[in-house]
RNA sequence: GGGCCUGUAGCUCAAUAGGCAGAGCAGCGGACUUUUAAUCCGAAGGUCGUGGGUUCGAUUCCCACCGGGCCCA
């Protein structure tokens, strides 16, 4: 023996044996295995939501003869001696299953009697409803598909550690009938927007996520390295700069649902990887882009929810009447009592800024400010679904100066109880007044404002061949499915979040 | 980054002025042919997040670390 540290062997079984609750579901599983094994397929003719649909108003104690072959995972065995009622959980809910030793035989019963919660099974017989009006399948013959060799937990209070339902979703969806709702719900919500573009004529696009440098947003990227290559890269920010650029190549509208990779905090609406829905249409502007977001979100709350009145944080929220449009500026004249003029002294406004608790930075300007202004003074006062106009030019590198106002641009971010969902403007096609704006966000970046835009050379070669004028959208998809499934922590709509390692 | 809270059986939760750690569910043995959080009887099940310290004795007090939560920046 050496007086090394003794190194740890994994155990063959994951350390199953180890634990009584896991050694016999171990045992068990071996004997299958050593037997008859598990079988490779299973044919499934009902699914426990269509019984309850065609069966679900039959009169308690009826006995059809409709046969019926159900599978899923056993959730719950109650055994009356000659009789157990079992309960299956398929995709669609949960079946009960009407176990009686006559109809099934001793062999066939005891081998029931031995399954264990958790267990995936088949079975097939006929449909019934009980006493109680329970509508069940009694059978007369089931197959153990997959063992659970891990015992599920508290069969009334599911998982309810928040670490541990993000870390084991598996397990938090098939105990939480409110994650499986979730996710559900998510997958119809993103199912509407494709529907939704599709029926604009717009194509779905995808766009590099590993680049040389990450532009289109004010934002740290994750940095990354290719062996081959020998070079750094960089995991997307945004995918605005490519999608215009398949507008400038001729494909008039494009979208994409897309996975963007931010290297900033974690919080209730922040996760590192998050899921951004851009879209770009040629010939349209902002006012265009409204019309189209409204529309969208409501069919949206419909597929969700079922209609476009929903409720969010105990409140309700009505997405059906038509979104209030109001200028930032206004907004922010407005709740401070001062008009927003850009022709008054840059100090005086920065006074203003302080009066209102405001951390004033040197390198700010007239639009910063009201920018500043509205965040601390605004942004979570909104409740009803409202767009918040013409962003100063300042803050908005990308977007169209106003057609009305050299100050402003022509953007608009959506506000629905007190958070962000979308963020759009007129896109500002001209590669002079581009490499302009990179050029002023350069400097800001020169003079420490680590949120400032870097530029993008071959992005402005682009807009060099011509951008027609172009309405482009950018959507939150995590947000949005947080609002229409009233979920108020991104962890609920993400179904692996990011995490650290466990302990 | 700061403040507060938190980690105990597979799961959901208790308890301890510092002295053998407790329940429900799940699991195991038994009874039961209409249950649906079934019921009843019985026997089990613990590295009290990890590592140090104080102490005759630490799950409990102190320190550090790890994981998680909420609020603030």
């Amino acid at each position: 023996m050496s007086d090394e540290p003794e190194i740890q062997e994994p155990s063959p079984d994951g350390g199953l044996a180890d634990h009584p609750l896991t050694a016999q579901r171990l045992a068990k599983h071996e004997t299958t295995l050593a037997g008859e094994g598990y079988p490779y397929r299973f044919d499934r003719t009902k699914y426990a939501g269509d019984l309850h649909e065609a069966y679900g108003s039959l009169e308690p104690g009826t006995e059809t003869e409709d046969r019926a072959a159900v599978a899923g995972r056993l959730m719950a065995m109650r055994r009356m001696g000659k009789l157990i009622f079992a309960v299956l959980q398929d995709t669609t809910g949960r079946i009960q299953l009407f176990v009686d030793k006559r109809t099934l035989g001793d062999d066939a019963f005891a081998a029931f009697d031995d399954l264990g919660i958790g267990d995936w099974v088949g079975a097939s017989g006929v449909v019934i409803t009980t006493k109680k009006g329970e509508v069940s399948v009694r059978i007369n013959d089931f197959e153990l598909l997959s063992r659970a060799l891990r015992p599920l937990p508290d069969k009334w209070h599911g998982l309810q550690d928040t670490e541990m339902r993000s870390r084991r979703r598996y397990v938090d969806l098939m105990v939480n009938d409110d994650a499986r709702r979730t996710a559900m719900m998510r997958a119809r919500i993103v199912s509407e927007l494709r529907r939704q573009f599709e029926a604009r004529g717009y194509i779905e696009v995808e766009t590099p996520v590993l680049l040389n440098q990450a532009t289109g947003a004010l934002a740290k990227p994750f940095q990354t390295h290719h062996n081959a290559l020998e070079q750094d890269m960089y995991l997307r920010i945004a995918t605005e700069l490519y999608l215009k650029r398949l507008v400038v190549g001729g494909l008039e509208r494009v979208f994409e649902i897309g996975r963007i990779f931010r290297n900033e905090g974690v919080d209730s609406t922040h996760n590192p990887e998050f899921t951004m829905l851009e879209s770009y249409e040629a010939f349209a502007d902002y006012n265009d882009i409204m019309d189209m977001v409204e529309e969208m979100i409501r069919a949206c709350a419909i597929v969700a929810t079922g209609s476009t009145e929903i409720t969010y944080q105990d409140r309700t929220l009505d997405l059906g009447k038509p979104f209030r449009r109001v200028r930032m500026v206004d907004l922010v004249a407005q709740a401070t009592g001062e008009e927003m003029d850009f022709d008054r002294p840059l100090d005086e406004m920065r006074a203003l800024a302080e009066k209102h608790g405001i951390d004033v930075d040197g390198t700010w300007g007239h639009g910063k400010i009201i920018d500043q202004l509205f965040e601390e003074l605004v942004a979570d006062e909104i409740w009803e679904p409202t767009y918040v106009l013409d962003h100063p030019k300042e803050i908005s590198p990308l977007a169209r100066e106003h057609r009305d106002d050299p100050n402003l641009t022509e953007r608009y971010e959506l506000f629905i109880a007190g958070s962000e969902y979308a963020n759009a403007f007129s896109e500002l096609n001209d590669p002079l007044d581009q490499r302009l704006r990179f050029e002023q966000q350069a400097a800001a970046r020169a003079e420490g404002d680590d949120e400032a835009h870097p530029i993008d050379e071959d992005y402005i070669l682009a807009l060099e061949y011509g951008l027609p004028p172009t309405g482009g959208l950018g959507i939150g998809v995590d947000r949005l499915v947080m609002l229409l499934t009233d979920q108020h922590h991104i962890r609920e709509v993400i179904l692996f979040p990011t995490l650290r390692p466990e302990a």
